[in-house]
DNA sequence: TTGTCTTTGTTCATTTTCTGAACTTAGCTG
DNA sequence: CAGCTAAGTTCAGAAAATGAACAAAGACAA
């Protein structure tokens, strides 16, 4: 186990990136002297090293990083069927994959979990006892620990101890997380979002997920419900939806719907890129529906920068589409309805993710606890 | 200056209250002697004292609390003309008070405040030599050293280090801050928000502001803008806003907009009050306004809570009145706008607050300061 | 009343962690 | 090449926290 200034040596690390003992100390208001021991350990350890060295006036500087192969993490995502298992390294990249099937049972997941891991360690012996964590991704509500599944639907779950049984199971630290939360947490580890404090991720898929960091924290709300922007009203007295509500974002703005909008006008548009294509040559069904989701998306979004101003706003999405009219509206639509002193001020930035997604930010889960440990106060 | 074990140490408790040696050693994860010392020192520089006794098996626990008179704060509001300087309590309790004529000027009230200051001293000997820092409350965006005010309308400033002149003219440690956020901490640290990590205080007034606590700090946003939901559009094609949108809350919710509209209408009412007493007797113009003035902030309390999920939304206003049409509906709204299976899981406070709370708002920003000082990672 | 039990809080020697100051290292500068 | 600058190390000493033993204060049962 690590010391609370080890911990919190990786986490300054792997929020501000490489840097020098220097400038580490400084930032942990700690003294040079001390960082030198401490740095000096982690890298015996095998979890930090030395990469570039920066040539200035003075003595060079040696810029410390996170070691790639200092730590390794397992991801699962339970959201597709079979389930994906990835094996990742400290800089978030996968280095091997096995899936399982698919069950309901925490049980038998744990289970195939357990039998699944020796073969995924196998194709890396570099792994070889550095495994130091399990994430799970998956739709629903997790408890502030990461340990309990609250709610989910989509597994038909109630208040499952999930990360203790896998735990048992395997030996391992598990924790898991909502699907949303997870893909922010990824961004922020190991995507483009790691040296914002304040930020939040959109993952727009068939459904829309939303999380936010706070204070370079992932921030779950005090049901685990924040970021839960789905279901937020946006077209009053709109659609029915699921929910039980109406003209929630979820009727008008995900994937699903607009491919369900589309149909429903008789088109025959199988993504959004197909809408996309007959929008730009003036099919007004087409334009009308790309119109309605972007403006919705846009509000949205619009509403998030004014309640909580964050520094980013990452939009992740694996078969959306941007470049086009839904993206120009979405933008359009954003841009007006915050205030105009702070137009602009809020970058939107969208980007295509691969398939891996889920089970790299189930990876990332573990990562985040490996690195943030039990939060002190 | 205090350790940082002693800050956190007063951290904990004025977040979870009055509690016992060895209660307080294992929420702040050390052993039961460092304990004893960092409080005995606390004891002794009068900041801390032993409180109520708790008896049960075994010896009885003593429990400690902040010394109400451990450290005093001035809070100075730059709302109001003449503007209000208070001296306040380790408890909140305001125990002098003093009026300066308001001024756009920094330098003149830093000279005023500092002329008023010894004034305002003299009142309570117990103060002397106690006085920890002063905070100012003020309408606009502030830095995140709560030193600069960034941009004030109200004041016509821009970039003003107002914190820094105070502190130079009077050599007391000072913190300006925006006044929906002082009265945030307000309540955090005196009011009924102690021990919720998560929560949002909404201050219902002629304009209409808001600002979170997240993990039991005050998220300030990337720019200062958190909680600015003020200029949220909540009626898409609504009516012009003085920000430059349409259909902001601001235009249909704030006591100033309910007035106005009830002017519109021909309604001689001057108060909201008054204008509840003409709907409960059935003056369909007063419901209408009603109506649509609850609607319209029951669906922002909504987004709200789909957005972020706090532990509590806490109303506070000075002559708001929410005991009847207005508050009814904002409250129906509120509930029918959030996922039915979170509906009623987020309480909506709403309280009353005396003329003081933004002078108190400001003190409480200077307590704030004192209790977290310069945070660390 | 009295001894046992339970739990709080203190004491103190020891260990861990951090600091300050002096020093070494390594490259720029002229 | 000497002189300068800044990075990083070393080491003695200070500061902070620990663990174990112990004192304190009441509950409880005989």
């Amino acid at each position: 186990m690590l010391t609370s200034s080890q911990q919190q040596l990786l986490r300054v690390i792997s929020q501000s990136g490489p840097s020098s003992r220097t400038v580490l100390a400084a930032s942990m208001g700690l003294s040079k002297a001390a960082m030198s021991g401490i740095a000096r350990d982690l890298i015996s350890l095998g979890v930090l090293r030395e990469t570039e060295t920066i040539y200035g006036q003075g003595r060079p500087s040696i810029l410390l990083d996170l070691h790639p192969e200092g730590a390794f993490f397992v991801g699962v995502s339970l959201l597709e069927d079979p389930a994906p298992l990835v094996l990742s390294d400290f800089n978030g990249n996968i280095i091997a994959r096995q899936t399982m099937p698919l069950s309901r049972d925490p049980d038998a997941i744990a289970e195939m979990i357990a039998d699944t891991l020796p073969k995924l360690l196998a194709e890396q012996e570099r792994a070889d006892g550095k495994l130091s964590g399990i994430g799970v991704a998956l739709s629903g509500f997790v408890d502030e620990k990461q340990a309990n599944c609250v709610k989910s639907t989509l597994l038909g779950w109630q208040d499952v101890p999930l990360a203790g049984i896998i735990r048992q199971k395997t030996g391992i630290d598990t924790f898991i997380e909502n699907d949303a939360k997870a893909v922010a947490v990824s961004e922020k580890l190991f995507g483009s979002a790691r040296d914002v404090q304040n930020f939040s991720v959109v993952s727009f898929g068939n459904g829309i997920g939303c999380a936010h960091f706070v204070g370079g924290k992932l921030y779950r709300g005090n049901h685990g419900g924040a970021g839960e922007i789905a279901h937020c009203t946006i077209e009053p007295n709109g659609s029915p939806c699921r929910c039980g509500k109406r003209g929630c974002l979820d009727t008008v703005a995900s994937l699903k719907a607009i491919k369900e909008m589309a149909k429903a006008e008789g088109l025959a548009c199988h993504s959004l890129k197909d809408l996309e294509t007959e929008a730009s040559i003036g099919n007004a069904a087409a334009i009308r529906i790309l119109h309605r989701a972007g403006s919705a998306l846009g509000l949205a979004i619009a509403h998030l920068i004014q309640f909580n101003d964050p520094g980013l706003i990452l939009i992740t999405h694996v078969e959306g589409h941007f470049d086009g009219l839904f993206g120009t509206v979405m933008r359009q639509a954003a841009e007006a309805n915050v205030l105009p002193r702070y137009a602009g001020q809020t970058p939107i930035r969208t980007r295509r993710v691969d398939g891996d997604v889920w089970a790299r930010g189930a990876a990332s889960i573990a990562a985040h606890n490996f690195l943030i440990g039990s939060t002190p106060y």
